[in-house]
DNA sequence: CACTTGACCTGTCCGC
DNA sequence: TGCGGACAGGTCAAGT
């Protein structure tokens, strides 16, 4: 799915266009995307004023009115796009294909606002889900209750991402990046490119790294993600932001969907193997365990 | 408990 | 052109 930046820029987008709009319908075609009761949408989601939308980890929150929110989770392939339906958008235009097919067969959940605009949380693979509850019970979710610091906070030190990593010793660096109890956020894309960043194997075990590695990969980790966000994020396959756009990220990423081509750093071929059962892009001289 | 693997789904690409 | 298998940005549950 996207993961922090992508989910931060559809969050950006979204508080643009959506705030102080009233709900009025909402459709699915997938019950697993939509999990809640036809009571509790009449309740507390029709006629609800959007009052806030946040984000936690890679999990996106829409307040609203009614003291519920909307808690969203893209997983691999989700997408959130907002339409508004008076506007076409003619031949040539950048959003054309994507906004004017809307819906489409990948189309799980709509939600209509009261100025006949629409939300559309698209997901092919169907992993993705959009859940109705009290916003007072979110923190009380596992997953919530579980997870960890937000990488962009300001309280967050190359000590905590260090005593933080502490709790998996003999795990590969690779695996702790992606766990969301250790920290919040990092996906595929980010864990490869931070860890080329800082020089680290991906393979390396978390109880060999010193605290010189700590501290650069808590730098390069903030400088990675940043610098995602302010691109848009990254589309390999399937992401795009509220407005239906791209993110280019990866035309700037140094090893992620590199493989076969020179590590910008040393010239050498980058690679792709697998670490914790995941695709993982390296440079194997930059990069050694 | 720490850690790894399979399952959830659809679509695409690659080798035969 | 068709078919099987591997793989794709994430997270759980179930396994060792």
């Amino acid at each position: 799915m996207p993961e922090l930046p992508e989910v931060e820029t559809i969050r950006s987008g979204l508080e643009k266009l959506i705030i102080s709009k009233k709900v009025i319908n909402l459709t699915f075609d997938w019950p697993k995307s939509y999990p809640n009761s036809l009571n509790d949408t009449k309740s507390f989601l029709y006629g609800a004023e959007i009052i806030s939308v946040r984000r936690r980890a890679k999990v996106l929150l829409i307040d609203l009115s009614t003291q519920y929110s909307l808690v969203i989770h893209l997983k691999m392939t989700g997408q959130l796009v907002y339409k508004d339906e008076t506007v076409r958008f003619g031949a040539g235009h950048p959003n054309d294909s994507l906004l004017n097919n809307l819906p489409d067969k990948s189309t799980r959940v709509i939600i209509s606002f009261d100025d006949d605009s629409k939300l559309y949380f698209n997901d092919q693979r169907k992993f993705g889900w959009v859940k109705l509850m009290p916003t007072i019970e979110i923190k009380n979710l596992d997953f919530f209750k579980k997870v960890g610091p937000e990488p962009l906070s300001s309280e967050f030190n190359w000590l905590i991402l260090k005593q933080r990593l502490n709790k998996r010793q003999n795990t590969t660096i690779k695996a702790a990046l992606l766990d969301q109890t250790i920290l919040a956020g990092i996906g595929n894309i980010y864990a490869d490119e931070s860890l080329w960043g800082a020089k680290i194997h991906p393979s390396t075990l978390v109880k060999n790294l010193n605290d010189k590695e700590y501290k650069i990969l808590y730098q390069e980790i903030v400088k990675v993600l940043k610098l995602s966000i302010e691109l848009g994020g990254s589309t390999d396959k399937n992401y795009i932001n509220a407005e239906g756009k791209k993110g280019s990220y990866l035309a700037f990423s140094k090893v992620f969907r590199k493989e076969g081509q020179h590590c910008p750093r040393c010239g050498t071929i980058i690679i792709k193997t697998r670490v914790a059962g995941r695709g993982t892009h390296l440079c194997p001289n930059c990069q050694k365990l």
